[in-house]
DNA sequence: CTGGATGCAAACGCTTTGCAAATAG
DNA sequence: CTATTTGCAAAGCGTTTGCATCCAG
């Protein structure tokens, strides 16, 4: 495996971290990839998919797995939270995390170090609860 | 899309079902295949694709995206719990899930309504743990 | 009987990789 | 100058799907 370990500084790495930093919400590496290219940068896919997965590896970036889109990335700043993720339309919100000690609790009981933790919570956001309502009023 | 929706009873499906039943820990679609082909059962892949699809989509079996692995499966009991998954070794560990009542309050506030949670919790298992400083004593 | 379910293989989409050219340090 | 990184295109891999056949109800 030809690992990416982001030793040299090129400017396709800066813009990736870039474009990935201005992403509020979790990006597949295509959607990175289709945005960067439609604000001029001319980034190579399979570069976008390196760094990406460098980044995830030395923890700049969290990855979440859902449904069969493939993985999706943000920039991991440093406060820690979760994400309430809207089966119906897509739509996640961020919350924060309230005590989790149990986390570590929980692993420690058990001889684990914990490296990190990931928590989705899947579910129906109001506007999509009132859709469906709508449209149940008007016949299934 | 052609979605299996489970209103017939053939043999390959209580297979399945079985077979994953009798997994203690999440498996792939490719594993619970290869393990029913080992035992005999001559179930195709697809079928249990389908039938693994249909069984997530009902609530009869969980799935967790983990790595590029594609997804795993789980038979959903009645007992609710997570994981611990050991990144070095892949062992997971089951641990019961003690008050989760903030995954509803969180919701709540958004206005979410939740289908299911999941709570992924990667770490390094005490045998990895161990593994490590052994071989770190011996030279990196 | 008849429509849902299966098996096979081909198709798919996301991701990774081999290799030559480009380039940071 | 040399080792890393990039881009491209092809390969890889898990998953899905089209279609003819099979079978539960």
């Amino acid at each position: 495996m030809t690992i990416t370990n982001g030793r040299r500084n090129t400017e396709q790495k800066a813009a990736i971290r870039s474009a990935l930093q201005g992403s509020p919400n979790f990006v597949s590496a295509q959607e990175l990839h289709a945005t960067m290219k439609a604000h001029g940068s001319s980034v190579g896919l399979a570069t976008v998919y390196r760094n990406l997965n460098e980044m995830a590896r030395v923890g700049d970036a969290d990855v979440l797995h859902v449904g069969t889109d493939g993985q999706l990335f943000r920039f991991c700043g440093d406060g820690h939270h979760h994400h309430l993720l809207c089966v119906e339309c897509g739509r996640t919100v961020q919350v924060s995390a309230p005590q989790e000690d149990w986390v570590e609790r929980l692993a420690h009981d058990e001889g684990f170090t914990v490296l990190r933790h990931v928590v989705e919570i899947f579910g129906v956001c109001p506007d999509c609860q009132a859709r469906a309502r709508r449209s149940e009023r008007a016949g299934p």
